[in-house]
DNA sequence: TATAAACCCTATCGGATTAGTAGGTTATTA
DNA sequence: TAATAACCTACTAATCCGATAGGGTTTATA
């Protein structure tokens, strides 16, 4: 399951990704738009900034932009930010390795064989998407 | 991520469909070889029977045993069965759709159509995989 | 230079879920 | 009838999630 944090967090991104000028865009605005609790969505546009992907502007007429090109933000790295693996087990994450604490062999394991098989499918969705296909799902259907 | 509860049920599964003769397979036997707390295991094994996935047997001599063949069993209905929905979001369940509390519409959600694809990707995976598939991996990983 | 806008930071908290533990009951078979 | 193994109920410790509270700091502009 994604969390909401995750959820919010793409919603967020591509909201401004869909924005044709490249001016800030306050939380709060977001936060109305997209129906998301505006403290919960500061904590969490904070959280972007810090990892790299939202510059900010303080004070009045401030708010959040992108850094990089949309075409340039695949989503497998939005999501390990904001999720953390995306491997449902540790033992087949390339990010966040961990070793089971059962499991003496991971060659005898049949569940780590299929998780790899998943794991590899769903990367290859969120590396096929960037945050420009979002913003134009999301500008195609509004201007419907 | 795969709760422990379905990492555990999986490799029980796998376990018994592993066994060359179709005798009952005593849960203890099961927590031993694959490093599961007895008592939790238990517990899932009586929620696989129950689901329709385990037969079972009480008293000396008795156990667990697979009502169909492996076959026939996609990972996909055990991972229902165990784990509960496969989508990453509700709003994009097939089997367990629940509607967002935020997006008015579904077709302006940029998540809904990621996810959509993420489920997509997973269920081709999981409906392709059989208990028959995993059993092999692990038999032909003990016999190397 | 005062004011309002907007980001920034820390702490806390209730509720839900998870992963187990404990202890007893029932049915089967040797 | 004794041993075995599934079955059932209840509880619990720990963790996480989503949010809330309450401010502090910075900046544009009138």
């Amino acid at each position: 399951m994604l969390s909401k944090k995750t959820k919010y967090g793409i919603k967020a991104l591509a909201f401004i990704a869909s924005r044709e000028d490249k001016k800030p865009v306050q939380t709060s605005e977001i936060a109305k738009s997209e129906n998301i609790s505006l403290k919960f969505l500061e904590s969490i546009l904070l959280s972007l900034r810090k990892s790299g992907f939202l510059g900010s502007k303080k004070g009045k007429g401030g708010g959040y932009y992108l850094i990089q090109e949309p075409e340039k933000i695949k989503m497998t790295s939005v999501v390990r930010v904001l999720e953390g693996p995306i491997a449902m087990v540790p033992c087949v994450s390339l990010n966040y390795y961990e070793k089971c604490d059962d499991c003496p062999d991971e060659a005898t394991c049949s569940v780590h064989a299929l998780m790899i098989q998943v794991r590899d499918s769903t990367l290859n969705v969120l590396g096929g998407n960037t945050l420009y296909d979002l913003a134009r799902v999301k500008k195609k259907a509004q201007s419907d």
